[in-house]
DNA sequence: GAGGTTGTGTCAGTGACTGACCTTATCACC
DNA sequence: GGTGATAAGGTCAGTCACTGACACAACCTC
């Protein structure tokens, strides 16, 4: 019964969100998940890798948006200029998706195996990143270093907007690359 | 028969390494590391929680390193100095670990897995020293700034060295740093 | 040498993940 | 309107990482 293959993907991911709060992620198996979500356990392994992987769907395209960015940028700014504009480009991503990433980010929190994939992930984006510096012409030991120091520039706003909910990410951004100034 | 447990513990290190070099990660199994190292799979799952981490062991000492290196820094060093300083102290750490670090780099590079602990490893002593700074007064987010940019300096130096097998690491974390300031 | 501590063996079990093979809905094309 | 091809799913059987409970042996202390 194919119905379209992204409705029981999509089910699998409501109901991992789900179970994963209610019961914890330890006490959740997969093949509860999958219950839940109207399938067999052997499905939900055909739609993600592993029982972590359900939690980090749409991850790719997070990476295009950003890499889009860096590819697309007007002019010849420095690098690390283009990796933030790259993390600006991605705001309303993250706004957009900020309900169930606060969701998510209670359940991670939870279990260390679930924030190992969480910082493979972030490392994940930040290797592409460094993918499209290449591609503009920006030697690899340079890019790696401004994609990995625009990463902790962004985490430095994204946490203060997480305590903050009212406040405006993009500016946020700006105020940490200040901050990184006055560090180096 | 308890010899010591050190010692159990020691051949399963040696084990696991020839087995994943010789044999592949995900073809080897536990209970082929046990029976090399002449215990039980249960024994070696006494020592080490899982089939990664029998690769990183000897971390902590490191973590301590580090952070003592921060604590007894003298003066009042600005925040990205000193956690630069920390990895300085480590550099002996690093020239003494080479040879076994070359032969974990062969098989992490092998499985996706093993780069996600692997990457889990730093950010714990990125976490580390993130607390250190902190113990010196130094506030949450700006500790985490400097952490983290300082853990992008230091692979950026790591990689070089890795490359050129004659050269000073320190001298390499000094000239990270000099690129640092040009990026930002 | 009695008794606690520590390291290990044994056994049985759970649950994540995989390969092989078979059904069924859906769509394209005749 | 039948007829394949294809994509999504089900079924089954198996491997292996990891855990809890219990028993035993070596070591240390007093």
């Amino acid at each position: 019964m194919p119905r379209s293959g992204a409705e029981a993907r999509a089910r699998l991911r409501e109901a991992a969100l789900d179970l994963y709060g209610e019961c914890g992620y330890d006490a959740t198996t997969t093949a509860e998940i999958a219950a839940r979500a109207g399938v067999t356990e052997r499905t939900y392994f055909r739609h993600f890798p592993d029982k972590r992987e359900v939690l980090f769907d749409g991850e790719a395209e997070l990476r295009e948006v950003m890499t889009g960015a860096i590819a697309s940028a007007p002019g010849s700014p420095a690098p690390l200029a283009l990796v933030l504009q790259a993390y600006v480009a991605a705001v309303p991503l993250f706004v957009a998706g900020r309900p169930v990433a606060e969701r998510r980010a209670k359940i991670i929190a939870t279990s260390p195996a679930l924030q190992e994939r969480a910082h493979a992930k972030r490392d994940a984006v930040t290797d592409a990143l460094i993918g499209a510096l290449q591609d503009r012409g920006i030697a690899e030991p340079t890019a790696r270093l401004a994609a990995r120091v625009g990463a902790a520039v962004f985490e430095r706003a994204g946490r203060e907007w997480d305590g903050a909910s009212g406040s405006d990410l993009t500016a946020l951004i700006g105020q940490a690359a200040d901050e990184l100034r006055e560090l180096a």
